[in-house]
Parts: structure tokens; C-alpha cells; sequence
DNA sequence: GCCTGATTGCAACAGGGTTGCATTTGCGGC
DNA sequence: GCCGCAAATGCAACCCTGTTGCAATCAGGC
């Protein structure tokens, strides 16, 4: 896990070719603390929150492409259709494995166990992801596991 | 694969008990006559098309939630965020291989040949469904493929 | 310090999906 | 076959997520 200094942000966009801008350098900040991916919604909310006040929806929308171009950070949907977006860094940590979603509590759990195998296409198609979703309850939410209802 | 006449979609409709009426006729034949799963757009074309004209946007909604509530049909989301809409007895042969969800037209392509591991979870975990999702580019839409830009 | 292209902010738009409400219709009971 | 009522339909209007156009501003190479 790497140092995220307000510097060392600056630094992977420099390297990234992409200049440093303050609102670039405080959508990676956000990001960077986030335990999981974050929707631009909630984005928004959490650097309307911090010091240097709202950033525009907008703008919001347009560091984030800035920012899955250069590679630095990915999107994936969740289960409403909605992008979620997260660091590339902290994404490639799970993208061997699969997880499991509970249909009802909506919760995401790693199963580190279970591996993605690799993908046999057709020709003239290109993979760029191999996602394994189990869909089912979690233990907090199976009457089996516990606390149902 | 059952009978898809007129008669047939009515006394399923009849057997989950759920009304009877035109609209939920015609949205039923146009799924089972889809070779894959229509966005809500696809259907109203369709719809709008075939004889007994237009159906109304809100209430092509309702008839499939009634579908998805009563269990004939189910939804998966495509790479675009947008909901896919297909027969519960269609989808049941599909859940044991993966699909390729193109990331820039959302077309979806059977992977027969990758099939969906066993699910192993942590105790008190329910599996309803595995699912493996690869993303990419299809024929049509990858430079390599063919007809790109 | 200056210049220029990239970035920002604002306004307006587009598509998918939902809600409220008046009207119509399926269908069980008579 | 007719009646009544709950369910379903159609229309209008709305919300949310994401995008586009354009003028003003800013980063960073010179």
C-alpha cells in the first residue's frame, strides 16, 4: 500500500502526464481514504464536506475521466447501475478473486479463495476483466448464518 | 423449451397469478421470441413495431416489474449500467456459463465454453447464483474486430 | 513573467427509470 | 350476461446519473 501524501498524489500524476491540479489532487485524496468505491454522488458529498468547500458535478465528472484515462483510478457498476469509482492501486488487489454480493444487504465480501480462470473468446474480442459474482445471502442476512430479518 | 402461443403465455400468467391483459400478452411474446435479453428501449421498438401499436414507456415498466415480481422474467444489468430484461426460463440456460458484456455497445455474448466453478463460501453464506462477467470489447466494437469507429 | 492549451465552472441537455393521478379493464360474484 | 372493485393502463411530470457546449481561468513550459 503506498504512501498517499498529498505529494506523493501530486508525484503519480506527474507521472501520469496529467497536470496537478487542487481538484484533481483532492478527488485522489478522497479516494485514497475510501475503505471501498465510491459513486460520484458520494464523492461530491465527501469533498463538499471537506476544506475548499463543493466541487462542481461537472468538473467532479470530468477528474474522474481525467483520472481512469491516465489509469490511475477504474470504475466498475454496482448493483443499481451506478459507476463506482476507485484507485487502480487498491483495485488490483481484488481483481484475482472472486466476491460475493448479497442480495439483501447489498454488502460485497471478498472470497480470496476463489479464482477467476482465464477467459477463452472468440476472435476479435478483447477482455479487459474477468469478474466472478456469487449473488446470494451473506451470514449476517441467511437464516442460516444468524441475525435473519 | 415450452410452447410460446398465445394460449400458453396466458396460463402462465394465470398460473403466477397475475392478470391477464394485453400488454403483459405482448411483452411476454416479445421476450420469447428475443434471442437474448432486451433493454427496455429494444422492447418498446419492438412493441411499437408489431401489430396493436405503441405501448406506453411507464407502463412497459409496470408490466415488467409484474413480470419480475411474479417470477417470469428477470433483469441483469448490461455493461452500461442499463437493465436487460428476460424469461426466468430462458435465463435458467444461461446460468451455467459465463457472458462477455461489451463495454461500448452493452451487447451481451455467451462464453459457452467457460463455465461457472463451484462457489466455495465461508460458512452461514447462501449461493443463489455464480455469475462470471468478462468485459472488454466485442467483434463490432474492438479496433482488432472489425467495423471500428 | 508570459502564452497557450488544458482545465474549470456554469448552464443546459439526454437517457433511463419512477411517481401521481385520472381512466379503463380483467374477472370474480351475482 | 351484468356489476363492482381492485388492478392495470396511459399520460404528464419528475428525479437521478451522466454528457455536451462554451466562456473564463489556470498550470506549467518557455
Amino acid at each position: 500500500m503506498p504512501e498517499f501524501t498529498p505529494d506523493f498524489l501530486a508525484a503519480q500524476l506527474r507521472a501520469a502526464s496529467v497536470k496537478v491540479t487542487r481538484p484533481r489532487l483532492r478527488v485522489l485524496a478522497c479516494l485514497s481514504r475510501a475503505a471501498s468505491a465510491l459513486t460520484h454522488g458520494e464523492l461530491e458529498e465527501r469533498l463538499a464536506e471537506g476544506e475548499g468547500g463543493g466541487l462542481d458535478r461537472v468538473t467532479l465528472y470530468r477528474v474522474l475521466d481525467s483520472l481512469l484515462e491516465c489509469g490511475l483510478a477504474e470504475r466498475t457498476l454496482d448493483a443499481r447501475g451506478v459507476y463506482r469509482f476507485l484507485l487502480s492501486s487498491i483495485r488490483a488487489a481484488h481483481a484475482a478473486h472472486a466476491h460475493f454480493h448479497c442480495q439483501r444487504c447489498g454488502g460485497i465480501t471478498c472470497l480470496e479463495q476463489m479464482v477467476a480462470p482465464v477467459a477463452t473468446l472468440p476472435t476479435g474480442f478483447v477482455a479487459r476483466q474477468v469478474e466472478i459474482e456469487v449473488r446470494g445471502l451473506c451470514v449476517n442476512c441467511s437464516p442460516v448464518g444468524g441475525a435473519a430479518r
